[in-house]
DNA sequence: ATAAGTTTTAACCAAACAGTTAATTTTTCT
DNA sequence: AGAAAAATTAACTGTTTGGTTAAAACTTAT
């Protein structure tokens, strides 16, 4: 990876910042300009295209994302450790990202037959052929210490209670009253609650 | 509530079609008359300016969308057959709103003030001062069905599990593989295996 | 010092876009 | 049938936007 000007930083700060939060069509060349702080055909004399620095931005921030969550994952054979370290691990990762999150995704969702091969190279280059998450599963049930359940419905479910409130905390905000993700007291909490959630049951033993 | 000419709901229909695809900012008032098979004029004619059609879009899918999740609530004293219901029901119903649910987590994460605060009067409208889960889930721990888990996080996790995977079902059928929103039997169990991870917990009793 | 290359800017351009206008067609009412 | 009102269109307008150009400022090498 070649070493980013000072220059060629500045812009692609900006671009980050511009883009997660009005969307490659949202967003205006001069609006990133200023953010930068120069002129806007530095923009140009640096990336081309608005499609050209959308891709370095979009590309940049999506490895980012993948790269959380899957460095959330530790070794550990016992399952139910195996289980917290990643779901706070994951958490902590992920606040700082969440506008980035929705950004990403909302951009994934448009049916650009571009952008999804180079998202698919990105992943490959990334060397993720399997999902850790299915794996340890799957080794979790072989060694008797989880039920057999099915591995890729279980690891929608932990993504989902991990990332959803993350995605849409303007969301939940207004549909869930308490639900504060921009309380920090709130979010060191989720891991606990998840782990319990699905771990114990929500079922009072008998 | 006035009834649409057939026009208008035309045009409504086209707009939603555009707005959800493209986002506020990608779509072009062209592109909705196009899709109508009018002329871009009427667009105007009809509803003053982008903004003004964007607004009434945005704000019936938005109902749409928390009815959906609301209108899957029946009340049964049970907490497991409730919790079933509710899973199932809303699964079948959000399942043909995906796009919408995307668009709509997008546009809300804007902070725009106005939208902010139709939103807000939308939500009263609808006539949901509390929620009804975290009501229902309260009620279970008051009545001994369930252990004392906190309300709030247990229905983000609710919701989470529920409604991630449409949100972002470009994003997991890359980096999960097998979850594929697009086939029924997938979402058909997801209903199941919701409800089995939370209830049952995913222990192996002794 | 000065020539050659690199970075940065002000001014400009063409295309795309939301929105308007004035005229035409269709519907409604008597 | 014919006037009045409503719906629809083709052509147009002003503005915004991504992108270009040519010149200026700064850096580096000789």
């Amino acid at each position: 990876m070649e070493i980013p000007t000072r220059t060629e930083k500045k812009i692609i700060d900006a671009a980050t910042a511009v883009f997660s939060e009005k969307g490659k069509d949202g967003a205006r060349m001069q609006e990133i300009a200023d953010t930068a702080g120069i002129n806007k055909a530095l923009l140009h004399y640096y990336f081309r295209s608005k499609n050209k620095l959308f891709k370095i931005v979009f590309l940049y921030q999506f490895k980012k994302i993948i790269s959380s969550i899957f460095s959330a994952i530790e070794d550990d054979d016992n399952f139910h450790n195996f289980l917290h370290s990643f779901v706070s691990s994951y958490i902590r990762h992920i606040t700082p990202l969440k506008k980035l999150l929705r950004f990403v995704i909302w951009e994934i969702g448009k049916d650009d037959p571009e952008l999804f091969s180079s998202v698919k190279s990105a992943f490959i280059e990334q060397g993720f052929p399997d999902n850790p998450i299915i794996l340890k599963t799957k080794q979790a049930i072989k060694t008797g210490q989880i039920k057999a359940i099915d591995p890729v419905h279980f690891t929608v479910s932990l993504l989902g209670m991990c990332i959803f409130p993350f995605i849409t905390y303007q969301f939940i905000g207004k549909i869930i009253p308490g639900a504060d993700m921009d309380n920090p007291d709130f979010i060191d909490n989720r891991a606990d609650e998840i782990v319990r959630v699905i771990w114990d049951g929500i079922r009072i033993e008998k």
